[in-house]
DNA sequence: TCATTCACACAACAAGCGTTACGGTTATGT
DNA sequence: ACATAACCGTAACGCTTGTTGTGTGAATGA
């Protein structure tokens, strides 16, 4: 029934992977159907059998990346707040694959910022990852390893942590090598730990101070 | 000598700041000639009157953007910690103008990925910002508001956490109102004040650990 | 075995891109 | 007042892009 006895769909997962791969090399700016093909060894016309549109290819490329980073094999966690560190760890570009698969998610924000359905898509992720944060922190508070303190709060902050992170890291890879990272992240698990429960020790004016006003069109 | 009595520069900060206008509006995917000089109310003749190409169209866009960030006015900022919270303010997307600046910033992600050169370049003005925070940090310390501890460091987790917080905040502006980006931020740095001098209250295995392996091709 | 169907190369398409050339208009220096 | 040079609209160029159509060889099912 076909040249290759190939299943359908993994013909599909070889076509995304050469997408990652033109992506991860030059970014979106560089993603033409020509270039995937070429990565690919092939032509337009194969790239063309499997996905109607291009848009098709890039919306199936980034699932399977998604798909791919939520159950590549996490590093073995612990209980609580180990627990915690090692879902933070698993965020960080500390192997090549996680590089590449970093590299792409950042790029692609470009196009998801631009595109409202995208866009809501990545909010509700991360809204999910920080969830899923939100669980560890709780986990860790139980066990006494945390102090207490609103969880989501805390876990909305450790995700920017980390997100930020990865974008220093990528694009200053030799100032952010895999043990920097994660002396970084055990110095803000640290700071966490000893957080004392009592809130703010000290006091500053409201946001909207200073010569900038706050937003609102 | 000119139709519009025109400074030569005023009307490349014209043309730069239409830039601005399509990049929030529709990324670096969206960014034609065309597009730049409908939004300027003009032709294409005009802009390459005044950029030899494209690309120095955008050089020049977001050198400006970089350059007029950083000198827009910013908030009052005490000394010592307060300092270093006012920094970090100024970063977040707490205004409509800063959220179109961040937004254009993180777009360009993209392209500075896939060019070495700007990447470098990036590199480096991330890195300028680390040793300004690290100055900030090394005078609270001095001021016995932040406990002792690498300040570079410090620095580093710091301006993570901010860039973290300014893409979460882009995707998702309805969870991240500048009000919750402020108590964000200030968690952290209650976090920090309240860090023991004494490094890392509890042990956890080397990064390495785990099913993945380190990074090095 | 023969018709069919899948898998893909190949080639051509129109649209949109950055860039270039040209020409008319307007303000300026002399 | 006149030459000059800046300003910028107009239009065309060649190229690349995503997409479409056609054709061919291999595998399949009857």
């Amino acid at each position: 029934m076909a040249r290759t006895k190939g299943d359908h769909e993994a013909r599909r997962r070889d076509v995304s992977e050469a997408v990652w791969r033109v992506l991860a090399a030059h970014g979106f700016a560089g993603l033409t159907l020509r270039a995937v093909a070429a990565e690919l060894g092939a032509t337009t016309g194969l790239l063309t059998h499997y996905f109607p549109a291009k848009r098709d290819l890039v919306v199936h490329a980034l699932d399977l990346l998604a798909e791919r980073t939520a159950s590549r094999p996490r590093r073995a966690a612990g209980q609580g707040l180990s627990a915690l560190r090692a879902a933070l760890l698993d965020i960080l570009p500390l192997t090549a694959e996680a590089t590449a698969s970093n590299r792409i998610w950042v790029s692609s924000w470009d196009t998801a910022l631009a595109d409202p359905e995208l866009s809501a898509d990545y909010a509700r992720k991360y809204a999910h990852g920080r969830t899923r944060l939100t669980d560890l922190v709780s986990a860790a508070q139980q066990r006494g390893e945390l102090p207490s303190g609103d969880p989501e709060r805390i876990a909305a902050g450790a995700q920017s942590f980390a997100l930020g992170l990865v974008v220093q890291a990528l694009f200053d890879p030799a100032a952010f090598p895999p043990q920097r990272q994660a002396e970084l992240l055990d110095d803000y698990l640290t700071s966490l730990t000893s957080l004392a429960a009592a809130r703010s020790p000290y006091e500053e004016p409201p946001v909207s101070a200073g010569p900038v006003a706050t937003a609102a069109p």
